[in-house]
DNA sequence: TGGCAGGGGTTGA
DNA sequence: TCAACCCCTGCC
């Protein structure tokens, strides 16, 4: 265990540290004996939480990027009141109080969920600790962060396949190609409105509707993204549609951008941590 | 211990 | 609309 130095005691309201990690929406952060380790960015962080205090250790990066990250800002009991008052919204806010979406840097997400394409959030850990190792810049005895668009272009499809990406290898080196060469900008892509910072995305080699749709929620804090996948798909034909009846992917993405209110992105994380975690290995997970 | 099915998607025909 | 794409895991 490396210690990085403490600099940082404070305490943060509607802040559930573990769901927000375990949720499925960042892939850099390991938990051990001490609590959380992982990356912010080019920073390595570390965070526990005893007797309700947040004990962060971190280096060098601003207490503003902290919060931007974990979105302490955010004033998430405003957020959850605006969901309609249904028994899986309830039971889903009742298994994971505080958990956050947070706000990753564009790239990372974009190239996390390039290798999202048929992995499991596990494989997808990997993945991201293989491209550190392989590719990223040393952080003393901490590890390595995250490589740029330009070390993943520089790298090539070759090493990107000796990572083990598999067919995601070709769309990751093209798509570092077209952002390290400037003809997609995950900066201008910021000031967007989301349907045409969603189009934008998916000039990207390996970022389709679902993909663009997590990177414009984990990435750029756009709550009314709401990515559709397989689980999603799941939960939603579970919990909100007779199973007699066959739902088409295109009725249920209508049905949530209506259904969830302003914030359908919340929603959908709230229900895919629940469902995920809990309620698929229950043995009632197939009554609905 | 090895074979097999299937998984948090995208692409191109 | 559908096959192809790679690798890993769980199951038998």
């Amino acid at each position: 265990m490396v210690y990085l130095p403490k600099k940082r005691v404070r305490v943060v309201a509607d802040f559930n540290l573990d769901a927000t990690l375990r949720s499925g929406q960042a892939f850099c952060w390991r938990h051990g004996s001490h609590g959380w380790s992982g990356w912010i960015g080019d920073y390595p962080v570390q965070i526990s939480c005893r007797d309700d205090e947040w004990r962060i250790r971190h280096d060098g990066i601003s207490e503003a990027a902290l919060a931007h990250y974990f979105q302490w800002q955010v004033p998430l009991p405003e957020i959850l009141s605006t969901f309609p008052d249904d028994l899986a919204l309830r039971e889903a806010l009742a298994f994971a109080p505080g958990l956050r979406l947070l706000r990753q840097p564009p790239w990372e997400t974009v190239a996390n969920f390039i290798c999202s394409a048929q992995k499991q959030i596990v494989q997808i850990e990997q993945i991201n600790t293989r491209l550190r190792d392989t590719l990223g810049v040393p952080h003393g005895s901490f590890g390595r962060s995250f490589p740029s668009a330009e070390q993943v272009y520089d790298a090539g499809e070759q090493t990107l396949r000796a990572c083990r990406l598999g067919y995601r290898a070709r769309h990751l080196a093209e798509a570092s190609r077209q952002v390290a060469m400037g003809e997609v900008s995950l900066e201008a892509i910021e000031t967007l409105p989301t349907a045409e910072a969603r189009i934008e995305l998916m000039r990207l080699r390996g970022v389709g509707e679902k993909v663009a749709n997590c990177v414009l929620l984990f990435a750029y804090g756009r709550h009314e993204a709401f990515p559709v996948d397989v689980w999603v798909e799941r939960i939603l034909r579970d919990l909100y549609f007779s199973k007699k009846r066959k739902v088409t992917s295109a009725r249920l993405r209508d049905f949530a951008a209506s259904y969830f209110g302003p914030h359908p992105g919340y929603a959908q994380q709230y229900l895919f941590h629940w469902y995920r975690l809990k309620k698929a290995s229950s043995p009632q997970a197939s009554e609905g």
